[in-house]
DNA sequence: GCGACAG
DNA sequence: ATCTTGTCGC
């Protein structure tokens, strides 16, 4: 049964109250437990990865383009039909010389499967609304599900840059996200939005993690409910000054398995792979923009 | 009034 | 997020 929300989709005309109020909606729509059938190991990239390179860039928002590789090589090439598909959604913004505010933003979504690229798209979009801490979802919500409307693929896990349940009122950009659509998501964010971590995060080493906990300015949850993870995904060796990712579950999974997933999806880079490419991807599309 | 805040 | 070159370190 399709248990997607499209009824919580918001109106472009909501006020801050009305807003807020939606977020409380989707939070209690939201599931803060495993409920997929997702395996950090199925999932896992091992090595790092990169857009199909040499063929043809997806088309802007309606064609998705297909990035599987040579036909030559399609028997090494062809990932696992069976593992889940992954997809990693970014943004980067369009702004008009002389302006100073953004007017655009360029969506991309990129989707993995069995550790490679197996497709991605991109959907550029007006914005609407400024950015207001809290309220992200909805200046970046529209513009990410145009994204994920342009691509075939079908997501078993999304990545959203960004928080999940890390939010004062537990519906952050992943949430938001996942429970319209009601696909799996996690949130992965590179500064902490609220919250507290269960230990100092500095310095930490390759792999570490601790637990990040409600504190007051979650409305929402008792505080220090187990909320998301302070993940340090990369570390050099002497230089220490790589800051910790914040992952947090978005909808159907658990702040554990969030994580675990998060770093099955690390490959080398501070970013998890389906992060970075859609990064990457969205930068592309933006210079070809002006 | 002060603090504090994803992208 | 964005405006931006070089530069420090492995």
């Amino acid at each position: 049964m399709d248990l997607a929300r499209p009824d919580l989709r918001p109106d472009p005309s909501l006020s801050r109250a009305e807003m807020e109020a939606l977020q409380r909606e989707i939070a209690a729509a939201a599931t803060f437990e495993d409920d997929h059938g997702l395996d950090p190991a199925a999932v896992a990239v091992e090595e790092v990865a990169s857009l199909a390179d040499g063929l043809p860039p997806a088309r802007d928002e309606a064609q998705a383009r297909l990035g599987t590789g040579d036909d030559e090589r399609s028997a090494d090439t062809t990932p696992d039909p069976d593992a889940p598909t992954v997809v990693g959604v970014d943004q980067a913004f369009l702004t008009d010389r002389g302006e100073d505010r953004p007017d655009a933003a360029v969506s991309a979504a990129v989707a993995l499967r069995g550790g490679r690229v197996i497709e991605y798209a991109s959907a550029t979009t007006s914005l609407s609304i400024p950015y207001i801490p809290g309220l992200l979802a909805f200046r970046e919500g529209e513009p990410i599900l145009a994204a994920l409307d342009a691509l075939d693929a079908d997501p078993d896990l999304l990545i959203c840059d960004g928080s999940g349940r890390i939010h004062f009122r537990e519906a952050g950009l992943a949430t938001h996200v996942g429970v319209l659509r009601d696909v799996p998501s996690v949130g992965v964010a590179k500064s902490l939005l609220c919250g507290d971590p269960d230990e100092v995060t500095d310095e930490r080493p390759e792999g570490w993690r601790t637990p990040i906990r409600a504190d007051d300015a979650v409305t929402t949850a008792e505080a220090g409910t187990v909320i998301g993870h302070a993940f340090q995904s990369r570390q050099y060796p002497n230089s220490r000054r790589v800051n910790p990712l914040y992952v947090s579950p978005g909808h159907r999974l658990s702040a554990e398995t969030a994580v675990d997933l998060v770093a099955a999806l690390c490959a080398g880079y501070k970013l998890p792979e389906p992060t970075r490419l859609a990064d990457a991807y969205a930068d592309t599309v933006k210079r070809d923009a002006d």
